[in-house]
RNA sequence: GCGGAUGUAGCUCAGCUGGUUAGAGCGUCGGUUUGUGGUACCGAAUGUCGCCGGUUCGAAUCCGGUCAUCCGCCCCA
């Protein structure tokens, strides 16, 4: 008979224990980051209604990377992002919630889309949103971002440091009404600053070119870039607006002790519900990961939902882009999680087990982290390779004489040393 | 969905321009050592060489197809 497949599907990720152990040990620092933070941490549902989750506006680009499927007559789908199951569960509990309400998730999230470096088809995200009904200060959008920072630097031992690059979409908004865009030649242009950091000037000129066809309004896009948005001022009334928001922003960032911070209009965050600021963060020893963290400001989303006028502003960790890739790869040292527990308990003969598991349970009352090789009629030799195998820092071993004296011996696995002691003492020395 | 690369033992791979019984290291299991692991030595098991077809006296090797994986693109709310 065939046997079946002992790989997963593509894209779907499954660790060694103590890869797992690194991802669950961060997880909880930061998590930790975001309590103290004050944000309700909520466990959504990881399935919603089809409609819920899809946008009539761009079915087709949404089927290609959902997970859909129909039970009975209900249509519906795995989530592929936080934010969205979020707003559906701010509009339906209005009455029940305070604003500015403050929620952050952590959740494995399904796109299927092709496997990359970094990029899976589930994977775990931790957002953390504010939203606020009819306004919302962006001191709010400045607070998102020291979370963020606040979280990863939690983490920073094994990540290193970070950066964040901050952008305006109602800059470019302002920009292409002042000069004169069709509706479609905005969204080309956004997709292609969108793209600006993956290809060269020469190309980014000839899209541009393709999409304008018109030299000056080419270059005053590209000036953007060149001169900075300070260089539109007085353009517009929006445009110094958004030019205002954005030098405003900068303060404010640095009042809440955001270090690293940038204003870079090329960040877009692609074309979906962002409305105001966005911003993504990089970490600087891995620039292969691609954005570790994004966000911005949603002002509409929440309107598929309720009448009332719901303002959020939120932001995602690409957790397992970020932890999974890097015990994937090797980068990170493992070996402090090698370890799972410090005491493997030894039993010689099956006669002394009532004996070694009353040991068992006193390590394991006093929070010792402990196993038994219950396996009792195996070769002393096999119990303690395991026990070398699972990395414990000791081994009890429990045989006649340790009966007979009400004794145990307790082995340090790293030296080898051994000595013979009442339990009492043995735990003293384990702790 | 598109393009490129790769499929040989549990894992990482070798196998020259086709040649007879398919190779190594690591791992696994057993033994030297049934109250002592990490080292050493000895031994063993495990493969329809991804799958199907073609060329040939003969295919892991060459050709075609197919499937899978990896890298990249598209997309990324």
């Amino acid at each position: 008979m065939d046997l079946k497949p002992t790989k997963p599907l593509s894209g779907f990720i499954e660790l060694l224990p103590a890869a797992q152990r690194f991802v669950d040990f961060c997880a909880a620092r930061m998590l930790g980051v975001l309590r103290t933070c004050g944000f309700s941490y909520l466990d959504l549902p990881a399935i919603e209604r089809a409609e819920v989750l899809t946008d009539k506006d761009n079915w087709d680009e949404i089927e290609t990377q959902m997970y859909l499927f129909q039970k009975g007559d209900t249509k519906m789908g795995l989530r592929y992002d936080g934010t969205v199951g979020l707003s559906r569960y701010v509009a339906g509990h209005l009455n029940e919630l305070t604003f500015p309400f403050r929620a952050s998730q952590f959740s494995k999230r399904y796109r299927g889309e092709r496997k990359q470096r970094g990029r899976y088809r589930e994977f775990y995200q931790m957002d953390m949103d504010i939203m606020d009904i009819n306004s919302l200060s962006t001191n709010y959008d400045a607070e998102i971002i020291s979370v963020i920072q606040r979280t990863l630097d939690s983490v920073s031992e094994f990540i290193g440091d970070n950066y964040v690059l901050v952008g305006s979409r109602p800059f470019w908004d302002a920009l292409f009404d002042y000069l004169g865009l069709t509706d479609n030649q905005k969204k080309e242009i956004f997709i292609l600053i969108d793209k600006r950091d993956k290809i060269d000037d020469a190309e980014f000129s000839s899209w541009l070119s393709d999409i304008l066809k018109n030299e000056t309004l080419e270059n005053e896009i590209k000036s953007v870039f060149t001169n900075g948005y300070a260089y539109f001022k007085g353009k517009s009334d929006k445009l110094d607006t958004a030019i205002k928001e954005l030098t405003d922003f900068v303060e404010k960032l640095s009042v809440l002790g955001v270090k690293n911070a940038k204003i870079d209009l090329s960040i877009t965050r692609g074309l979906a519900y962002y409305t105001g600021l966005v911003f993504e963060f990089k970490l600087s020893e891995y620039p292969e990961l691609g954005t570790a963290a994004g966000g911005g400001r949603y002002a509409n989303l929440v309107e598929k939902f309720s009448k009332t006028k719901i303002i959020g502003v939120g932001a995602a960790i690409g957790f397992s882009r970020i932890f999974v890739a890097l015990s994937e790869s090797g980068k990170i040292d493992l070996s402090k999680f090698e370890s799972s527990v410090d005491v493997a308990v030894l039993i010689m003969g099956n006669e002394n087990m009532p004996y070694a598991i009353s040991v068992l349970n006193a390590l394991r009352d006093n929070k010792i982290p402990s196993v038994a090789y219950l396996d009792t009629d195996k070769k002393f030799k096999n119990q303690i390779e395991y026990a070398d195998k699972i990395m414990a820092k000791f081994s009890m071993i429990i045989g006649e004489d340790e009966v007979k004296n009400n004794f145990v011996t307790l082995k340090n696995m790293a030296n080898g040393n051994q000595q013979t002691l009442p339990l009492a003492d043995a735990i003293k020395l384990v702790k």
